[in-house]
DNA sequence: GTATGTTTCAAACATACGTTTGAATCAATT
DNA sequence: AATTGATTCAAACGTATGTTTGAAACATAC
């Protein structure tokens, strides 16, 4: 059996996910993970330390591939999309080989990070992972060479916005899909159709071309 | 001066945009409008309906003519996404011509809609204006005859992603971009780049023939 | 000018929240 | 077996929340 800070995670992860931060109160979360309500505030100091420490565990988890996978690509003299999607994407579905559903737990909890106005949040992920993000821009402006840097800087937003949101929906879309196209879905074939929608975004005429 | 009612309103769709629904409460809702905290009850009932008549009062100014704009595109005998989108997204930045920032504002509060689990919202938005989505489905498969019921499925709920995650985060992606690229930016300019982006994700080949 | 229905208001209510406390329990060391 | 430090626990604390109350103020009609 897991130990308490353990235990904690792994129900606060879930309910954070599926309700929200504020959404979830630290009454459930113990009650769920089956242990005193103190615990929170003995192991983590507050609420907001927990919140961080459920997303962190989450980028410790596949930070690393993603930025060998980026560097090698920085390496290579040209690069596609498909590459770079891959390089972000796979590490991402990997996570699901130690822990069933945990890429799409991931996905909710940044789509969540996202939106809910945690400042702390955005503060403490972009100071410890925004080289991900440089990395990732310089990587798309290398395969788009043509788009000047508005380009590029919303359709790199917009793209990231498409894929947090599939995979933060995904549960919710899956259900959607199998009743509609009467078809099992999972998520690598989710991604299958997914990569090439973002590809063929990122290269669609610029709206200069266009009007 | 505005009644009761209408100050209320006007205050609360701001904050709710900018901070969220369970973020905001009932008593800086009520000093901001500058009137009684009890005001709420006493014209709306509760919260959760206060909530919904924000959110109706927007779709009430524009669904009428998102629905014309529908029904024109579908006596077409073709239609093209560009047609589709602008038909969406016009009557939203026409908005703003009775009140400043009123499109943004509303981008934002639907995105919340979507992601806050509040699912009063979902049902109430789905049971009103759920034909609205319906008619968006038939154009999209209409505009993009040659993909299967699976890939207009999977672009279909990608692009709504797209957009309402670009909505949602409307603000945080303003001040990056204008803090990034040295450049200020309105509403109608992130359209600008969005629509050719969405266009594009879905003209893109698909999945079967890339591999 | 009195009566009636509507709206406003300060105050209180009940509940839920995150956090703290201090004693009890456990585990490891000497 | 005794001591020490880490952990667990029930209980309480202080605060914030949405809502309700009943009287006061207001408007309108007779």
């Amino acid at each position: 059996m897991a130990n308490t800070k353990e235990k904690i995670m792994n129900a606060a992860e879930v309910l954070f996910a599926e309700q929200g931060f504020s959404e979830t109160s630290m009454r459930l979360i113990t009650s769920v993970a089956q242990v005193n309500l103190a615990a929170v505030n003995y192991h983590f100091g507050s609420k907001k330390d927990l919140i961080q420490a459920v997303i962190d565990r989450y980028f410790i988890r596949f930070s690393g591939k993603v930025h060998i996978a980026f560097t090698d690509l920085e390496d290579n003299e040209s690069v596609s999309m498909t590459e770079i999607l891959e390089g972000l994407l796979i590490p991402v579905i990997e996570l699901d080989e130690t822990n069933t559903d945990s890429a799409a737990n991931f996905m909710r909890l940044l789509g969540r990070a996202y939106t809910e106005s945690q400042g702390h949040l955005k503060v403490f992920l972009s100071e410890k992972y925004g080289y991900l993000l440089s990395q990732f821009t310089r990587l798309v402006h290398k395969a788009n060479p043509d788009l000047d840097n508005n380009e590029v800087f919303w359709r790199l937003h917009f793209m990231l916005g498409t894929m947090v949101f599939a995979m933060a929906g995904h549960q919710a879309l899956k259900d959607i899909a199998e009743a509609d196209l009467n078809e099992t879905v999972d998520t690598q074939r989710m991604i299958d159709y997914l990569i090439p929608f973002l590809t063929g975004s990122m290269q669609s005429p610029t709206s200069l071309e266009i009007n």
